[in-house]
DNA sequence: GAGTGGTCTAGACCACGGG
DNA sequence: CCGTGGTCTAGACCACTCC
């Protein structure tokens, strides 16, 4: 399987990154499904037709990326967004006192519309491209904290207008319905004031300052897959970030 | 070396963690200083007394959590702030435009100062224990970006307010002078209104929204060194996060 | 060419989970 | 008990840097 043997050596890439590539492609084409226990190392060894080692630092390599959850004594298993660590991964929103939960969901509207520019460029696609458009409102504890907007491109998202309850976890519908693995997101965050429809569907005052996280998700092959606005009250909860 | 010898609990700690705990230990002592090169891993698996597979896995942690920086055909070396990716490892605020430049600072009072019961209890002080605080303006090509205060346990930082010219990057201060690397910080983010105070530093009407950051810092033994609390424009730039 | 970190292999043993 | 991933070792070779 090894094709590198470069003489001049101007694209060199280890093996176990090669490996690694070819066992992503995997998942990629929905081989490998989220939650499920995948072979072991000794066994994709003789399948790659590499040594164990090598796969083992192919595997880590994925295992950083939270692609995959390695379980001493069980196994490997495709990392799946319903388990509770995937959950919080990409919900950064806590209350202030600590206790850590997850926020119930009212949908507010749902729609099918024309991408603007800013759309189209953030996913990839031409301006005035079919994107579906949901809105909701987010409580915890049945205090509304934040209300936001997610955009998917329509092309990739067929039926969505028809799903009738909406999961409070969309990446696991993501995955399930379409088999769109949310890999990584990337957040750009502004103070911003709150409109009058902000402030009727947070019960708070005009202007209040209001937290805007602007995410934008991507996929396994590191495409663009939804843009999302959120907009939060953060009088009883913040945004946390851990710096290393 | 080894001193784990756990009585009722079964606490075991694989060998590459006890030595990777025994190389921290010469950073914290100040045995290697920021930017030394390091003893090469052969070296050191002859001075550990441990084989060189397992010298790098401890070498690798250690580079994970950016306290050392290895460059093939050269060698290890310890982590520095004046490093241009450490620099902006705890710098997340970036201009929208995309150009990211490090702000220059102007200082708008110095001072000793009592901690209140919220310092203290971010510091791990006792309220009413002495803390320098400073309180700066920090801008982006001459446009004001954020106030912000800085808050320091007087105990750890002997002389600080003889400093006559603070750096605008205080992390490679604390290290030189005080021997105190910053390893790891929390920021806490929400959205504030603009006192008449930050408005007037600022350049912006009162109540405008701005990005209140709160971030606790912590030296390489994990103990809180500095609070500090800044307050951001985000008009012109945003806080950028990745999640993964 | 000598020395560094980076990759790759092979084999032994350990800790964990579940029959 | 077995099979899994996790650790530890030892040695060979590769890519990079500097003299």
């Amino acid at each position: 399987m090894n094709e590198n043997a470069p003489a001049t050596t101007f694209a060199y890439k280890p093996l176990y990154m090669q490996v690694k590539d070819q066992l992503v492609r995997r998942l990629i084409d929905g081989e490998w499904q989220p939650g499920q226990l995948i072979p072991s190392e000794m066994e994709l060894a003789r399948q790659v037709g590499v040594s164990q080692g090598t796969i083992r630092k192919a595997l880590d390599a994925m295992t950083a990326e939270n692609l995959l959850i390695r379980r001493q004594g069980r196994g490997t298993f495709v990392a799946s967004p319903e388990e509770s660590r995937i959950l919080f991964q990409f919900f950064r929103m806590v209350p202030d006192d600590g206790e850590t939960s997850f926020p119930q969901s009212r949908i507010l509207k749902r729609d099918r519309a024309r991408a603007t520019r800013r759309d189209a460029r953030a996913l990839d696609l031409q301006a005035g491209e079919a994107v579906w458009l949901t809105e909701r409102l987010r409580s915890i504890r049945d205090k509304p904290l934040l209300v936001e907007t997610i955009r998917l491109p329509a092309a990739r998202f067929a039926g969505f207008g028809d799903v009738a309850d909406l999961p409070n976890n969309v990446y696991g519908l993501y995955s399930q319905r379409w088999g769109v693995t949310i890999a990584r997101a990337s957040e750009r965050l502004k103070a911003v004031a709150a409109s009058e429809a902000d402030a009727a569907h947070l019960g708070c005052a005009t202007h209040t300052p209001l937290l805007e996280i602007t995410r934008v998700a991507f996929d396994l092959e590191n495409k663009p897959v939804e843009l999302r606005v959120s907009r939060c009250l953060t009088d009883m909860a913040h945004y946390a970030a851990e710096l290393r």
